[in-house]
DNA sequence: GAATCAGGTCACCAGGTCAG
DNA sequence: CTGACCTGGTGACCTGATTC
């Protein structure tokens, strides 16, 4: 249950969840990849041979919270996911297995950062709600492999999440992004730098029309409102994460969708198709850098990396392979 | 423990187990054979002269999983089978070290690729399984790299699979044969093509011979079938791999199993020792090509590749050490 | 120069500890 | 009984020395 609320890349395996309890895992142990309580709880109950009776029908569901109310059930899953004294293995992870390790880190860091952007928080105030925003703008630099041009720098405003209502109901709805990505050249075209434009209008709050049946923009006729942001073909996963909202917070949580996005720590990634560049950070705290940090860019030449102007070299880039 | 999954000829000495547990060796250490672990523990034994203890009766059998639980047993294991410190040896092998070592490892190598062979994979139909077999027509072809006389072409019908049904049981085992088979050139004689002969005959399969050091057919006094091929270092029938599987998938498996052996994906691959055939085939699925399939060859003249006839053309031959 | 291995390194984890 | 933290063993990988 310890883990210090930041998200870091370098803290690593604990993002991966414990497959008994959810929680923050701290290794693979007896096989399986568990957090400290589970390792232990495990190790005692084998230790000695003691008999747990669950209280009600063994189908107690577990989480970090209530694991240890029910150690009949917490055991029951402990073997299913496969912890066993036959199954441990010591030493150093071979190149292959950390490879495999990495892309499930990198799955589930993704997935924190943004279930962390996606939770509605009570704020200070009373009755007040702080609501992180899943969508930002998201700078990317990348150099055309094919035709050689010189590099184009891109503030993409990414709709990576949609709020979405159905009568009686309000959601916001994200896919899972990629923390870097890498785009094949055919998918990078001459299009992307118009999208940006996009995130400096505010729309009006679609309203469902009980006779159209849909929901829609007042004196519009047609619901239109996230249809630009479509064309992006972003390579978003297919996994995606929900969080439902109430009426009232629906109108904050639009507000904030129809408001150009501010600073986001995913400027400071930099990726282009298999390169990473140099100035690509290790650590990714949501918020860091907030003063420093630029609005959508206009054009190109606004795009600054640190506060001074970037400039591209080739010695900055490096395969993305060995980035983290 | 570490070791990529994928069979591969490059990796070599990795194909011969440790001496002292099992486990994928790494090369001679201490005069012995033996993994990455039980190297740096006797190492480490050696450093610092702790005295181990065990809990049992100085009798664990060792495995690559439980090595780690008896540090007694496995030093004992580790003097037992002759590592010391006076027993290293620096340097490159000798070349006859190294035949000799080669042909270890070519044992070693086609006893897994067969174990791999073995596997019963549930398809993307719902309770469907895909069954691959064990038994199959075994065309091989080869050229005598030292007398270089025009190749001899082998078609083996190996039978190397038993379908075994046991009340409440159902399942398959097999010894494991060789899928490619590497020949030292110095074990490729003239006499391989007589055992072409066998192939059209069935007959029951032969067993290696412990005390004679020989394959031979049960039942006949006089090992004669197999006596050429003796020295191809074919896996041992006491090596065998058994799957279970289930009532119903048994109807399936018993159904090609009373087929008389059909196409196979090892007809299309046409192995000799270090060089392979530009038209083998990574990906082996189980029943390709079953419309362009021919029988067993009734001579050298038989044999089709893809339907043509077989030619063959030096250039057709690569380094097996790529191929894979 | 390539092959080969002893030794060192340090990422990893089982088991123990002890405050909560 | 729990689980955050510590400790010592483990083994994948690297490096420098040795031999063909
Ligand atoms: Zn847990
Ligand atoms: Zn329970
Ligand atoms: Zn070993
Ligand atoms: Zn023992």
């Amino acid at each position: 249950m310890a883990h210090n609320g930041k998200l870091s890349w370098k803290s690593y395996i604990g993002h991966v969840p414990c497959k008994v309890c959810g929680d923050h895992s701290s290794g693979v142990h007896y096989g399986v990849t568990t957090c400290e309580g589970c390792k232990g709880f495990f190790r005692r109950t084998h230790a000695s041979k003691v008999v747990y009776l669950c209280q009600r029908s063994n189908t107690c569901v577990l989480n970090a919270r209530n694991r240890a109310s029910c150690p009949a059930c917490r055991l029951q899953k402990c073997q299913r996911v496969g912890m066993s004294r036959d199954a441990v293995k010591f030493g150093r992870m071979s190149k292959k297995e950390r490879e495999k390790l990495d892309a499930e880190v990198s799955y589930h860091y993704n997935a924190a950062l943004c279930a962390q952007q996606l939770s509605v928080q009570p704020s200070a105030e009373e009755g007040a709600m702080n609501l992180t925003m899943p969508s930002y703008p998201f700078n990317m630099v990348w150099r055309n492999e094919e035709t050689d041009v010189k590099p184009a720098i891109v503030n993409q405003y990414i709709q990576s999440a949609t709020f979405q209502m159905q009568p009686g109901r309000y959601f916001i709805s994200s896919p899972m992004q990629p923390h870097f990505m890498h785009f094949p050249p055919s998918q990078l075209g001459g299009q992307h730098w118009q999208n940006a434009q996009y995130s400096q209008t505010q729309f009006p709050m679609p309203e469902y029309d009980m006779n159209l049946q849909q929901f829609a923009v007042p004196g519009q006729s047609q619901p239109r409102m996230f249809s630009e942001t479509k064309q992006l073909q972003l390579p978003t996963s297919s996994m995606s994460a929900t969080v439902d909202v109430s009426a009232q917070e629906a109108q904050t949580v639009y507000a904030q969708f129809a408001t150009p996005p501010g600073p986001s720590p995913l400027n400071q990634h930099f990726v282009q198709h298999n390169l990473v560049h140099s100035s690509t950070q290790d650590e990714t705290p949501w918020g860091k850098n907030a003063l420093d940090a630029v609005g959508p860019a206009q054009s190109p030449d606004d795009f600054q990396l640190n506060g001074t102007p970037f400039v591209d070299a080739a010695e900055d880039w490096k395969p993305a392979i060995d980035a983290y």
